[in-house]
DNA sequence: GCGCAGGTATTGA
DNA sequence: TCAATACCTGCG
């Protein structure tokens, strides 16, 4: 199927959105798992120009007589590159700002990458903070490759992201697994625990996060909350601050409101808006939300991506 | 070898 | 409310 919108899939693939590490490329397409209608259905995405997305897609070797509703990938594939958010519109948006119109050119066709599972998201978010894209998005595949469920394709094996009830009770460290099976083997070889996905001190707030999203709060009941409640909410996990739940609410929700204020937003934002006076990122965030509204989250995102590669940075770092 | 990476939790004024 | 500090770990 085709889909006849703007957007740059390598960029919006490789732009650090905390929603998801990147989908594997393989025959030329970026391709995961998504579950419609119960059933994994391997989605393999590419382009040719800037205005066209081509999607194929693949059933379980196990599954191949089944009968999938194609509107529903369709559906799907829509919402998690939000093909319908209008991006023209949004340029001349950014161009009556002549301190947002440079990051047009630099992010030509970059959109959302929304999550295909709002608890991958929560996990992404929390892994990234203090980390970088590289090594968090590595994490990210580990954990898919160690405890997801893996489809056998005829394109492969795919591994969509492990459940909440399933993270909750995998061993934490080396230790607790090293204890756990009976010190059967050395302690080195213990790798089936989340810190051998190179996590770090997050182990624990995943574990945490795992239980409560499991025993207490209801995933699906943030999508119908308003933002400032969602925030609200988001915030009580373990490992989750205000930027971390501002790219959950964003990159998992769809939350466009959202301005998730990292170092990066904060020193461009204080470079572009104030004279690179030192501002706090809790002003930053208000200053987002206030002046771009609903564009919060597409401003955001496209000035990190000017922030990071258009070598601005370079000499206000700090 | 050392500093940094899309911050958060904790502590103390 | 806010500043100061520790924190896993892999890559440059």
């Amino acid at each position: 199927m085709q889909f006849n919108s703007q957007i740059n899939l390598k960029l919006t693939q490789k732009s650090g959105q905390t929603s998801q590490s990147p989908w594997q490329v393989k025959d030329n397409s970026y391709c995961d798992v998504v579950e419609i209608a119960k059933t994994p259905i391997l989605l393999k995405v590419h382009q040719e120009d800037i205005d066209t997305l081509n999607v194929g897609y693949e059933l379980p070797i196990a599954n191949q007589d089944i009968s999938i509703d194609e509107k529903a990938i369709e559906n799907e594939i829509t919402r998690i590159f939000d093909l319908n958010f209008d991006l023209d519109k949004f340029y001349s948006y950014l161009s009556e700002d002549s301190k947002l119109e440079p990051a047009i050119d630099f992010c030509r066709g970059l959109r959302l990458f929304l999550a295909k599972d709002p608890f991958e998201c929560m996990v992404s978010s929390i892994t990234s903070a203090n980390n970088s894209i590289a090594r968090w998005t590595k994490s990210i595949a580990k954990i898919k490759e160690k405890w997801g469920l893996a489809t056998e394709f005829p394109s492969g094996t795919f591994y969509s992201f492990p459940s909440p009830t399933t993270l909750m009770n995998v061993y934490e460290d080396d230790f607790e697994e090293y204890e756990a099976i009976g010190r059967i083997m050395e302690l080195e070889c213990c790798t089936n625990n989340l810190k051998s996905c190179g996590l770090g001190y997050r182990a624990p707030y995943i574990k945490k996060v795992s239980e409560i999203i499991t025993l207490e709060m209801n995933l699906s009941n943030i999508s119908s909350m308003d933002y400032e409640e969602a925030y609200d909410e988001i915030l009580k996990l373990p490992g989750v601050g205000p930027k971390v739940a501002d790219c959950i609410l964003l990159y998992g929700y769809g939350f466009k409101e959202a301005f998730p204020s990292d170092v990066w937003i904060k020193r461009i934002v204080s470079h572009l808006y104030f004279d690179n006076k030192d501002i706090s990122l809790s002003e930053v965030r208000e200053f987002g939300m206030e002046r771009f509204g609903n564009y919060a989250g597409y401003v955001q995102l496209y000035l990190f991506h000017y922030a990071r590669k258009s070598g601005l940075m370079n000499k206000i770092k700090k």
